[in-house]
DNA sequence: AGATTCTGCTTGATAACCTTAGCATTTAAA
DNA sequence: TTTAAATGCTAAGGTTATCAAGCAGAATCT
């Protein structure tokens, strides 16, 4: 099955251990419509919701934008010449030793999953 | 009166000498839609139908998202603003695309917890 | 174990978008 | 001038997004 956009923000949520009424505290989306999304029952959320999720899950409004459909102002194409995809924020550097760490083990851990 | 999404799409259709009826054809909105986006009888059309009307009145599909009141990616010059990236140890390059994406994802969602 | 809370989901209601049909006035054709 | 077409609009209805309430099973507590 390919990528939607309810399956990519079902496996965010999870991935974050985050349930559907901590989302709606921090959102004010119902959690009964969050589950709908994530089951594809509703097919395009509006702007304003998709922007309030990659806010509080601190995504790509972009991605999830061009997951439901929406047309984009600028084509995905043009900017990623100006940000090159992977390449990690400054920010890296605000994280904690600790942190990091678990940043580095993750990234081992996805590895070893390889084979 | 400030300018509104309708007002700016009236003024727009009447420098260009449209009818209601052509752009309904042109663009497959019902004139009858597009007469209550005017007069403001409609607040938010969906990105969609202000795609085609900023395609078809050859007008900036941005601004159209904006005087609408729906939120809006990132612009490219604000993007351009952000601190220079910054990689990350050799193992990363060794990870999939996919798997790089979690990993920044993962990294992002630990810096928005901090606060 | 039994009780209580947590979690994801379904159902029914409301609201917003959007269309079809049609009406009133203005414009253009005859 | 009479007739026909064009134009903008509204009313009514369908479609879709969104929420409030509540249910069933899982997890947790006592």
């Amino acid at each position: 099955m390919n990528e939607t956009l309810g399956r990519y923000l079902k496996r965010i949520r999870k991935e974050r251990k985050l349930t559907l009424r901590v989302v709606e505290e921090k959102t004010g989306i119902s959690n009964a419509y969050l589950s709908q999304v994530e089951n594809s029952k509703i097919v395009k959320p509006s702007p304003s919701v998709l922007h309030k999720l990659a806010e509080f899950l601190d995504i790509s409004y972009e991605l999830l934008m061009r997951l439901a459909g929406h047309p984009l102002p600028i084509l995905s194409t043009e900017r990623k010449k100006l940000e090159p995809a992977f390449r990690l924020s400054s920010s890296f550097d605000d994280l904690t030793e600790e942190e990091k760490k678990r940043v580095l083990e993750y990234i081992a851990f996805l590895k070893s999953r390889k084979r």
